[in-house]
DNA sequence: ATTAGCACTCTCGCACTGAGAGTGCTAACG
DNA sequence: CGTTAGCACTCTCAGTGCGAGAGTGCTAAT
């Protein structure tokens, strides 16, 4: 375990380090803090801090730069939250009144927001139940022997496809066609529908059951994930060189961004998490940090909310803010829902 | 208007400009297409080209580079456009047989495709009708005073919004209240369905045909834009500076390269546009090029097809592979629609 | 345990230089 | 008059070397 005074020093380094991006140095310590004692002993204390995998070198003789390990124990133990400004809470809420409202501009919003105040991308999903089910399903006629399908999830997403039919229809018989799909499936997942189209005699009911359950199975590939702040991630200076910078833009996708704050987000809202650096599953990821938290109703559809940047991340900043929004998300939520 | 000579010239040099990167001096010119006269008889025609604006130098005594002239005359005149090799048809006709159809699998394909064919980034929109027009409405039940309102266009676009209700329904009243919708909007544009919620004398289908009219003039912000092909955009050597990137990064996000395509393709189906550098309105596309197409029937619903990347692209490559995924996106609209 | 002092190491920015590439011009040539 | 050889001039670029500065680690003294 860590002496009282070498928690403090470590602290202080990773403060340092988040806000100037340079390995801070024995003196730097010192005069910024105007400690009592020396830069020799800080050197010592830094060295221990070294020995315990808290803090390396980038080379002999620079200043010391946390590890994984030193940035885990900071959130853990040491950093200290910064709260939301009450100018920082009258602009969110201002802007939440601005727009007219719609899951999809709140979710465009707070995207945006939560990735100017962090300076780093913000990356918000759509909320979605852990197993679709199927609520409603409704066929809508193109022309004779072709129809929209639509289906509404119990989550409230809505998949369609085009559909062509085997028997002519006319908007009475698809409507026929989509009663008797709803009978057999509302409420049920893809692998109840997928044995329903088994049953089907006509074959059009058949190609139409197939379709829907398929259409339920549907893994959502970029499904409505929100990113922003892709260029503020990319001003820090651990991107300076061209190749680390064409890396990251071409992780940063929002595609790949999904699945990672997906995987990440195992927990029910309010719960937050926080990832850094070789925490991280991806290989591409071992250089970066991942706040995240879940929101929504508990045991309702869950979205993501999450913060990607850096391991050098300003956590006392984004850790406040993202549990934030993710809280503000689930009571716009609740208010629409419940 | 040029001597055949220095069209020669010109041709050559955009074509080794394009291909390399490098300003191309009269030198290279000489060796690597064997002329049977000097470099300094080159350098005279290139001195001429350079007077009418064809060509610039970067600074003094560097090779030249072709201006928006040279390339827009390059284009229009000298380029021998590089067909799709058989194997390239092979390949895209195997993958659009792989996946199980849908448009958005299509045009997530496309753009694929297309992107790596061409190095540059590929941009595609979903196909929709120039004026948005209701096909149908249907509500779905979430709870006793609240509903999922879900309206199909006429260009099968679908939207979504959750509706609360002043007067409790259940699923049966509901499809009252959808049917009176139907009856009343279905094929109307916007205008029609804001008159008809004015009409309206209960208080939900009021509240309802007016958030299906907003629904109807919804405008798509980055709706369903389909962009690949980023990181190799940014690879090119143009993108060298830190600068230069990021503001290109910027730039890049789906949403904004929408509204270039969108503000470039005022043509048909078949016609292909090419902007180039200054010839773009948006002041940030100074130094980029644009080949767009639109895609779909002809008086249908219309999506562009596009590769946006640096002036110094490859248009011999890039303006077939345009057209052809193109006319491949219009033929399996044509299979699925009509 | 702390500290002063000092040698040592490594980076970074800067100036300098020489090679090379390319042009523009002039004068000669067919 | 078009073409060409020759040459001076310009500008870039990569490499090199160097000095300043920052920071550590160690040792010996307090």
């Amino acid at each position: 375990m860590l002496t009282e005074r070498r928690a403090d020093i470590l602290g202080m380094l990773v403060d340092e380090y988040i806000d100037t991006a340079v390995p801070v140095s024995s003196r730097a310590l010192v005069s910024n803090h105007h400690l009592e004692v020396s830069s020799a002993t800080i050197r010592n204390e830094l060295a221990a801090l070294e020995e315990d995998g808290y803090i390396t070198h980038p080379y002999t003789s620079a200043g010391r730069v946390p590890s994984d390990l030193g940035y885990r124990f900071y959130v853990e133990a040491l950093m200290a939250e910064e709260p939301l400004s009450s100018s920082e809470q009258r602009t969110v809420e201002h802007q939440f009144h601005q727009v007219s409202g719609g899951l999809d501009e709140w979710l465009g919003l707070a995207s945006t927001v939560l990735a100017g105040w962090v300076g780093n991308a913000a990356v918000i999903t759509r909320p979605r139940a852990e197993v679709a089910r199927l609520k409603h399903v409704q066929l809508v006629q193109l022309r004779d022997d072709a129809a929209l399908l639509v289906a509404v999830m119990e989550d409230g997403r809505v998949r369609q496809r085009v559909m062509s039919l085997a028997v002519a229809a006319d908007q009475t018989a698809l409507s026929v066609h989509a009663e008797r799909l709803n009978a057999r499936c509302a409420g049920q997942n893809a692998t109840v529908a997928f044995a329903a189209a088994d049953e089907m005699s006509d074959a059009d009911d058949q190609a139409i059951a197939f379709a829907v359950a398929e259409l339920i199975d549907e893994q959502p590939v970029a499904e409505s994930t929100y990113l922003e702040g892709v260029r503020a991630v990319l001003e820090q200076p651990e991107f300076a060189e061209h190749e680390r910078m064409l890396d990251a833009i071409q992780h940063l996708a929002a595609y790949e961004l999904y699945s990672v704050v997906a995987g990440v987000s195992d927990s029910e809202p309010g719960q937050l998490t926080v990832v850094i650096g070789g925490e991280n599953a991806d290989r591409w990821m071992q250089d970066w940090s991942v706040v995240v938290s879940a929101y929504g109703e508990p045991n309702g559809p869950a979205g993501t909310i999450a913060v990607v940047g850096p391991m050098r991340m300003h956590y006392a900043r984004t850790i406040p803010r993202v549990r934030y929004v993710a809280s503000l998300m689930s009571d716009l939520i609740h208010e629409v829902v419940a």
